[in-house]
RNA sequence: GGGCGAUUAGCUCAGUUGGUUUAGAGCGCUACAUUGACAUUGUAGAGGUCAGAGGUUCGAAUCCUCUAUCGCCCA
C-alpha cells in the first residue's frame, strides 16, 4: 500500500486476488503425517444440480470460521469438500434436457443415458463449488469428492454387502410415490400437494348375514377393488358391535373382517375406514398390524389389472372410477356423494396424480444399529449444539423404521445383486459374480434393476472419502472427524445416519460436535425457496457488498439455534465494518508514511492508552475463544465487532492521535505508531476466520516490509493473563465517563462541536483526581476542552452547566451560553431518576428478608451503590439551587 | 393429536448458571458536525409496564404453571 490509499474499501479488487495466493500456495492443504494434532470437517455435500444458496452461505462459513480458527491455532486442519450425486434431481435435469429434444431416456438406453449424466456432470455439476469459493471457503481442494467416484461407489457396495451377509439387508413390499407417467417411484419431497376440489362417495358395503351394511367414505372410489377390510375406532360406540364380522365386498365379492384399529378418525367421513393395503400407505399399515392380505388392483401404468373382476381391467384409475360408481349406484350402494377439498400428490415435474403403490423393495434393518448410534450420543461421544436436538434425534432412533435404500433410477450406485439368468438364485457381492452360480453352475447373469437412495452414499461420507475400506494414513490419521456443521431438518436422513455408520463399520462416531445452523428466512418469515424467489443469490450479494460483509453479517445474525431473518441490504453492516478496518489501516499506513519508522526501537514503551487496549485485547480473546470452544459464534462475532470498532476505533485510535500531535520527537512517535500497528496486527488476525479478504489485504499491508507470511497460516493471539489490568480498566472508564459527560453537557448548553469549552472538574476523591489529572491531554482532546482545572476545593464557575459522574462534579463554564431554565429542568429531572433509584435500593436495604437471605457480596453491592447514589444526589441538589 | 421452539425499542435480534442490567446491539428516527482514517463516518439523544395471568424467591426478562399468538417437526 502507498500513499494513494483509496477512502473506501473496494472488495471486488482484491478477493480473487488473495483466494488465488492461498491456493497457489497451498495453504489450505492438509496432510496425514504432519506433528501436529488434527482438525477435521467434512462439507455436507452440497448437490451437483444446486446453486449456492443462502443456507450454504451460513453453513459454510461457520465451517470455515471454525477450521481457519483451528488452522492458526496449530491444528493440522482439514476440510474436505465434494458434492453429492443427488439421484433424482439429477436424473431429473438430465431428462428435462433431453426431452427438450424430443427425446426420453427409454429410447435412449440405460447406458447411454448414464454416460449422459456423467457429461452433464462433467459440464454443470461444479458450479456450486466455484460459486463456494467466492466466499473464501479454505478447503483443501485437492480432496474433493464425489459421491459416484470410484472409491466412494465400492465403499457403497462394500457396506451392501456386509450388510446383506449380517442378515440387515432383507428384500420386501412397500408403498412407494409412484408416478403412472414416467414409471419411477419418487421420494416425499418430490411430490407437489395441491388443493384439489374432489368428492367424497360414501359406499355401503353388505354384512354376510344379511344384517344391513357398513357406510364406508371414500375420496378414491376405484381402490375398493382392492379393499380386504373395514376398520373402526375401537372406541367407537356406533361400531363396536361390528367389530369382527364378515363383509361382502360389492363387485368383487371377497370377504373381509371389520376390524378394530387406533389410526382411525371417528370424526373423518362416517367414522368407517375401507382398508386398501397396496394403494394407499397408511392401509399399509393397518394391514401389517392385522396380518392383511396386500392386493395389487393397479398396473405400473395406473390402470386396473387383472386381480380385478374382468370387466374393469386395463381401464384407467379415473375411468374405472366412474363406471365403479355407476355400477354401485345402480345396486343401490351409493349412500350419498359430496363435495370434498383435498390435498392430491401430484408428480413434480409431469404433474401427474402420483399413485401410493406397492412394490419390491430393498430395506436395511435400521434396530441393530440404531441401539448403538443411540447409546453414543446420549452418553456424549457426539455432543449436539444447541442441545435441544437430542430429544427430536432419540424420539427418530427409539421408533426407528426400517429404511427403503431402492429406487427405480437409472442414476446412483447399482444395487450390488445379481440373479443367476438360469436358476434366478441371488448373489451379493461388490462385482459381479466371476464363478459359475453355485446352484446350477449357469453362468449368466442379471443385475438388479434399481439403484440404491443417494442418502446410502451420504452416510459413509465422514470415512469413504478418505479411503474406505482401505486402511489408509489419511483415514488412520484424520477419522473421527471433530465439527459437523449442518441444518437441523436433515438430522435424520444424515446425521443419525452417519453417527450409525461410523460406529458400525469405523467402530467410532463420525464426528464429535454437531452444529446446526438456523434456517434463513425472508422478512416475512418465509423460508427461502426456489419457487417463491424470495432468496438472494450470494453471489449478487458478494459482488454488491463483499464476501467478507457476507460472511459477517449473517455469523452476526445468526444466533446459535434461532431462525434468521435476512435481506441483502442487512449486509451493510458488514460492509460498513469492513471499510472501518479498512480505514483503521489507513490510518495507521498515513502515519507510517509521514514517520520515520527505522528509528523505532525494540523495547516498546507502553503509555496508559496502551497498556488499556491491551488489557482490553486480551478480554477479548479470551472471550472470543470461549465463544467459539462453545460454538457461540454470533456472540464470537460480535466480541470482536465491538472490540475492533468500540475499543480500538473510537477510542485507541483517539488516544493515538493525540500523541501523534503532542509528541514533537519522531522517536517517540514511532513507537507510539509501532505499538498501534502491533494490536491492529493482533485484531486482524482476530478478526480472520470471518472476515478473511480485507484481514488478509491489511495484514499484508502493515507488514509490508519484511518476509510475508499470509495472516491464515500465522498463530492467533494467545491470551495471557498476566496483560489483564483491572486497575487500568477502572481508570479508562472513568476517563471514558467524563468524557462523555463533558460531551452530554456540550450537546445540551448547544455547544457546537468545534468550539472549545472550559471545564472544572471537582473528584470524588483521591483516585478520581489522580486519574484525572494524569489524563488532562486526553481529556482535553477527546472532549475538545480549552482550559481544564482539577481539584476539591474549586468553585463552580459563575455561569454553567453541570453534571455527576458517581459523585464527581463536572462543570462547564459557559459565559452567557447558560439557559437557566433549561438547566433546571434537565438537572430537575436527573435528580428525580435518582431518587427513585435511591428509593428502591433503601426499601431493598431495610427489608430485613433481604439483609438475612441475601449473599453479604450483594447486600455490601448494593450499599456502596446506594452511597455513591447519594453523594451525587447531594451534588445535584446543590447545583440546582445554586443556578441563577 | 404428540413434541420442540419463539413472543424484549418502529424493524431485526442479543441477554450463558436468577443479584454491578434503573434491560443492550444493529438498522431506522431526532439534533449537531464535513480541510488529516472512515458520511460505508463521528458525537449526543429519543424510544421498552421484557406477549398476558398466576406462582416460587429476600430478589424474576431469566425458574415453574396456565392462556394467547406465530413457526417447525412427528403422527
Amino acid at each position: 500500500m502507498n500513499k494513494e490509499i483509496p477512502k473506501a474499501y473496494t472488495p471486488s479488487e482484491i478477493e480473487d486476488k488473495w483466494y488465488k495466493y492461498w491456493l497457489d500456495h497451498k495453504l489450505f492443504e492438509a496432510n496425514a503425517k504432519r506433528d501436529k494434532k488434527p482438525y477435521t470437517v467434512v462439507i455436507p455435500p452440497p448437490n451437483i444440480t444446486g446453486i449456492l444458496t443462502m443456507g450454504h452461505v451460513l453453513n459454510n462459513t461457520i465451517q470455515d470460521v471454525f477450521v481457519r480458527w483451528k488452522r492458526m491455532r496449530g491444528f493440522e486442519a482439514c476440510w474436505v469438500p465434494g458434492t453429492d450425486h443427488a439421484g433424482i434431481a439429477t436424473q431429473n435435469v438430465v431428462e428435462k434436457s433431453l426431452a427438450k429434444e424430443g427425446k426420453d431416456r427409454h429410447t435412449l438406453g440405460r447406458d447411454k443415458f448414464v454416460e449422459l449424466v456423467w457429461k452433464w456432470r462433467e459440464e454443470y455439476g461444479g458450479t456450486i463449488i466455484k460459486q463456494l469459493k467466492k466466499l473464501g471457503v479454505s478447503c483443501d481442494w485437492r480432496r474433493e469428492r464425489f459421491t459416484m467416484d470410484e472409491g466412494l461407489s465400492r465403499a457403497v457396495r462394500e457396506v451392501f454387502v456386509r450388510l446383506y451377509d449380517k442378515g440387515l439387508i432383507y428384500r420386501g413390499k412397500y408403498i412407494v410415490n409412484w408416478c403412472p407417467k414416467d414409471h419411477t417411484a419418487i421420494s416425499d419431497d418430490e411430490v407437489d400437494y395441491r388443493e384439489k376440489d374432489g368428492k367424497l362417495y360414501y359406499l355401503r358395503y353388505p354384512l354376510e348375514d344379511g344384517g344391513g351394511h357398513i357406510v364406508v367414505a371414500t375420496t378414491r372410489p376405484e381402490t375398493m377393488l382392492g379393499d380386504v377390510a373395514v376398520a373402526v375406532n375401537p372406541t367407537d360406540d356406533r361400531y363396536k358391535h361390528f367389530i369382527g364380522k364378515t363383509l361382502i365386498l360389492p363387485l368383487v365379492g371377497r370377504k373381509m373382517k371389520v376390524i378394530a384399529d387406533d389410526y382411525v378418525d371417528k370424526e373423518f367421513g362416517t367414522g368407517a375406514v375401507k382398508i386398501t393395503p397396496a394403494h394407499d400407505p397408511n392401509d399399509f399399515a393397518v394391514a401389517d398390524r392385522h396380518d392383511l392380505e396386500k392386493v395389487v388392483v393397479l398396473d405400473t401404468s395406473a390402470r386396473i389389472n387383472d386381480n380385478a373382476p374382468e370387466k374393469y381391467r386395463g381401464l384407467d384409475r379415473f375411468k374405472a372410477r366412474k363406471m365403479i360408481i355407476e355400477d354401485l349406484e345402480a345396486l343401490g350402494l351409493v349412500e350419498k356423494i359430496s363435495d370434498y377439498k383435498m390435498s392430491v400428490g401430484e408428480c413434480y415435474r409431469c404433474h401427474t396424480v402420483i399413485e401410493p403403490y406397492l412394490s419390491d423393495q430393498w430395506f436395511v434393518k435400521m434396530k441393530p444399529l440404531a441401539e448403538p448410534a443411540l447409546k453414543a450420543v446420549r452418553e456424549g461421544k457426539v455432543r449436539f449444539y444447541p442441545d435441544r436436538w437430542l430429544k427430536t434425534y432419540e424420539h427418530w432412533m427409539e421408533n426407528i423404521r426400517d429404511w427403503c435404500i431402492s429406487r427405480q433410477l437409472w442414476w446412483g450406485h447399482r444395487i450390488p445383486v445379481w440373479y443367476c439368468r438360469n436358476c434366478g438364485e441371488i448373489s451379493v457381492s461388490v462385482d459381479q459374480p466371476g464363478t459359475p452360480c453355485a446352484r446350477c453352475g449357469g453362468n449368466s447373469y442379471r443385475q438388479d434393476e434399481d439403484v440404491l437412495d443417494t442418502w446410502f452414499s451420504s452416510w459413509l461420507w465422514p470415512f469413504s472419502l478418505f479411503g474406505w475400506p482401505e486402511e489408509t494414513a489419511d483415514l488412520k490419521f484424520f477419522y473421527p472427524t471433530d465439527s459437523l456443521v449442518t441444518g437441523p431438518d436433515i438430522i435424520f436422513f444424515w446425521v443419525a445416519r452417519m453417527v450409525m455408520a461410523g460406529i458400525e463399520f469405523m467402530g467410532d462416531v463420525p464426528f464429535r460436535d454437531v452444529y446446526f445452523t438456523s434456517i434463513i428466512r425472508d422478512l416475512q418469515g418465509r423460508k427461502m425457496s426456489k419457487s417463491l424467489g424470495n432468496s438472494p443469490d450470494p453471489l449478487d450479494v458478494i459482488r454488491d457488498y463483499g464476501a467478507d460483509a457476507l460472511r459477517f453479517t449473517i455469523l452476526y445474525l445468526a444466533p446459535l439455534g434461532q431462525d434468521v431473518l435476512f435481506d441483502s441490504s442487512k449486509c451493510e453492516m458488514g460492509r460498513n465494518f469492513a471499510n472501518k478496518i479498512w480505514n483503521a489501516g489507513r490510518f495507521l499506513m498515513m502515519n507510517r508514511d509521514k514517520l520515520d519508522t527505522t528509528a523505532a526501537p525494540d523495547n516498546l514503551v507502553f503509555d496508559f492508552a496502551d497498556r488499556w487496549i491491551v488489557t482490553r485485547m486480551h478480554h477479548t480473546i479470551r472471550d472470543l475463544n470461549s465463544s467459539l470452544e462453545n460454538f457461540r459464534i454470533n456472540d464470537a462475532s460480535k466480541i470482536i465487532y465491538d472490540f475492533i470498532w468500540h475499543d480500538y476505533c473510537d477510542w485507541y485510535v483517539e488516544m493515538v492521535k493525540e500523541r501523534l500531535t503532542q509528541e514533537s520527537d519522531e522517536m517517540t512517535k514511532a513507537i507510539v505508531l509501532a505499538n498501534s500497528i502491533s494490536i491492529f496486527e493482533t485484531s486482524l488476525q482476530m478478526l480472520h476466520p470471518f472476515m478473511p479478504f480485507v484481514t488478509e489485504e491489511l495484514y499484508s499491508a502493515v507488514r509490508s516490509g519484511g518476509d510475508f507470511e499470509s495472516i491464515s497460516i500465522s498463530d492467533f493471539p494467545e491470551f495471557e493473563i498476566r496483560l489483564i489490568d483491572n486497575r487500568i480498566e477502572a481508570e479508562m472508564s472513568l476517563v471514558q465517563e467524563v468524557v462523555t459527560s463533558i460531551r452530554a453537557l456540550r450537546k445540551e448548553a448547544n455547544v457546537p462541536p468545534s468550539a472549545m469549552v472550559n471545564v472544572v472538574i471537582k473528584p470524588k476523591d483521591e483516585f478520581t483526581l489522580e486519574v484525572i489529572s494524569g489524563n488532562q491531554s486526553y481529556l482535553r482532546r477527546l472532549a475538545r476542552v480549552d482550559s481544564l482545572s482539577v481539584g476539591f476545593d474549586l468553585r463552580k464557575p459563575e455561569t454553567s452547566a453541570s453534571g455527576v459522574v458517581t459523585g464527581t462534579e463536572i462543570f462547564l463554564s459557559l459565559e452567557g451560553l447558560v439557559n437557566a431554565d433549561a438547566e433546571r429542568t434537565r438537572l430537575q429531572k436527573e435528580i428525580v431518576r435518582l431518587q427513585g433509584s435511591i428509593a428502591g435500593i433503601e426499601s431493598k436495604l431495610n427489608n430485613q428478608q433481604f439483609i438475612d437471605r441475601a449473599p453479604a457480596e450483594i447486600i455490601q453491592k448494593e450499599k456502596v451503590k446506594l452511597q455513591t447514589m447519594k453523594l451525587s444526589l447531594s451534588k445535584l441538589e446543590e447545583n440546582y439551587l445554586s443556578i441563577k
